[in-house]
DNA sequence: TTTATATATAACATAAAGCTTATATAACAG
DNA sequence: CTGTTATATAAGCTTTATGTTATATATAAA
């Protein structure tokens, strides 16, 4: 399952699954443990993990009728690949700014 | 307009505004360009930028009759610091791997 | 003032997301 | 084999997203 970028955002866009994602930060999971916290039916848990799968956030091993749920590097890799041009071009602007203050302090002689 | 986690993150999972954005890295742009590259009519590209302005990741100047929009820092900030979290989490589960390796290698003697 | 340009908003159609209950599957326990 | 536990899938409902066309608004230009 290769993590797409539109999966991958969308999946963290909501925040029961990003609620997921912080406790399996802490440890691994299984479906019926991760469930519990949540007013919510364990079907539409189920539901979530699918989604976080397809989106490369969480893998899931096979342990007798339990399906532990863990934390997976390529989503969040995939994610920061992609927001790395966004920082890029907001720290090129945060530069200009800074040339466009210095030259107005040494133009005009005075803090900005 | 504070950006939250669940607009930004959903404002993301859209190809069309991951697009814009891209665009926008480059140079400030008003709504006209921007809708030009895509076979899309107007009013969807402003509902796009609405979608990205609410979700902290670009602003409008007025400028006469246009509306210039370039990248905002607040947006992508939020999303950086809340996947820190599984950042932490996925390095953390990265070096307990590489201790298990450790002493496999030790216990019997040859590499994993 | 009249007309054109840039953008926003409204009304509507369709598709996708997320939930529920009911049911299927598969391993485990007795 | 039978009942129970853990999880997945299906069917159906409701809400939200995304697109379209038509229209409003506001500045600019003639």
């Amino acid at each position: 399952m290769t993590p797409n970028l539109d999966t991958t955002f969308a999946a963290l866009a909501d925040p029961t699954r990003r609620a997921l994602l912080a406790r399996l930060a802490r440890e691994e999971t299984t479906v019926m443990e991760l469930a519990r916290p949540f007013a919510m039916s364990q079907p539409a848990i189920s539901r979530h993990l699918k989604v976080l799968e397809e989106a490369g956030l969480i893998l899931r091993r096979i342990e007798g009728t339990k399906r532990p749920c863990r934390l997976a590097p390529d989503g969040v890799a995939a994610i920061d690949q992609w927001l790395g041009m966004l920082r890029d071009a907001l720290s090129r602007n945060y530069e200009r700014l800074d040339e466009v203050l210095a030259a107005m302090t040494i133009e005009k002689g005075k803090t900005p």
